[in-house]
DNA sequence: TAGGCCATCTGGTCCT
DNA sequence: AGGACCAGATGGCCTA
């Protein structure tokens, strides 16, 4: 298993001390550094350093034990008092540190590999063009906020409407992606859009204000602008009567990462049960009978899902010059 | 060069 | 006491 170039493994402790700090090029050698210092610190030298060290000790153990005598007896109270550590506490405090700090990569590295994760499954993977931690919790929200509504309303959205609750709240290079993820033309979304400026949400916000997505249909009573209300140039790719949807978007220059198409499909010879589906559970509770009313259409389950967006990823990937 | 993003260090707080 | 979690600070890298 390869590390990721930034993990700093706990043997780079090791690593040459003559490195100064503006040499420093990546942060997995600040790390080293850093911690060597404290462990040079930690470890004293030996022979005639060290004997001062322990003499050291002794004084200040001696004054330490002289302030902790005058504090229990009220008398002579200098400032507040301080504790002072032996350098055997001095040095278990800085060892602590250590470990600390290690276990602190690690929990960030745990973070961002359950980051990493969430990267695979929100639209628009790829490698090559990593989103932002914030843009991919972002999208996350979104994305979830969108198919929650696909199952509340069992509508299928059309692809504007659907790339517009993705992108609410993205910055615009990563709107730009998920757009083009999506095969749609910026430009003809915008003149459909009607804005000037570029934004996204005229409808959203028109429903539920400057928040938007954050404040839910289900808690205001007011639904959202339909879905498929708004098919533009799209809308063929949806009304083709093919039972596979996604050979209507293969035709497309592009085969992107995209999830919108693999969200629906044609509804399977079985039937899909939503009240055993993993995920599918809170949905199910919230549009009582949607699955009746998803009409010919029906959402995939999680397996067919991943199959569906990992087949997308690969393809957009050797389009990207993603590895 | 400024700004965004990121990894890391660090001290504080809370919990076991 | 020690670990998990958090937020602020810092500095490096990258891009417009």
């Amino acid at each position: 298993m390869s590390l990721p170039p930034n993990v700093v493994q706990d043997n780079m402790l090791a690593l040459p001390f003559d490195k100064t700090p503006s040499t420093r090029s990546s942060s997995p050698f600040r790390t080293s550094w850093a911690a060597n210092q404290l462990v040079q610190s930690v470890k004293p030298e030996p022979g005639r350093a060290q004997e001062e060290s322990e003499r050291e000790d002794e004084e200040r153990d001696g004054e330490e034990e002289e302030d902790e005598e005058e504090q229990a007896e009220g008398l002579k109270i200098r400032g507040p008092y301080k504790k002072r550590l032996s350098q055997a506490r001095l040095d278990r405090v800085r060892l602590r540190r250590i470990e600390a700090n290690a276990r602190e990569r690690n929990r960030m590295h745990g973070l961002n590999n359950a980051l990493d994760s969430l990267r695979k499954v929100v639209p628009c993977y790829s490698k090559t063009q990593k989103l932002s931690k914030i843009e991919t919790l972002r999208l996350a929200k979104n994305y979830i906020w969108a198919l929650s509504e696909i199952l509340r309303t069992g509508k299928r959205p059309d692809l504007l409407t659907f790339v517009q609750t993705l992108c609410k709240g993205l910055s615009q290079p990563t709107t730009n992606l998920v757009a083009s993820c999506l095969q749609l033309n910026i430009r003809s979304f915008m003149s459909e859009s009607g804005e000037e400026s570029f934004s996204l949400y005229p409808a959203y916000q028109y429903h539920h204000g400057p928040e938007g997505v954050g404040s839910s249909s289900a808690d205001s009573g007011r639904p959202l602008r339909p879905f498929g209300s708004f098919c533009g140039p799209y809308k063929a790719l949806y009304d083709s009567p093919s039972p596979d949807c996604s050979s209507s978007l293969d035709a497309v220059t592009l085969s992107p990462p995209i999830n919108f198409n693999g969200i629906f499909a044609l509804k399977h010879e079985d039937s899909v049960d939503y009240r055993s589906c993993h995920y599918g559970l809170r949905y199910c509770s919230i549009g009582q009978g949607s699955s009746a009313e998803l009409g010919p259409y029906d959402v995939h389950l999680r397996d067919q899902f991943y199959q569906v967006q990992e087949k997308s990823n690969k393809s957009f990937q050797s389009h990207t010059g993603g590895d």
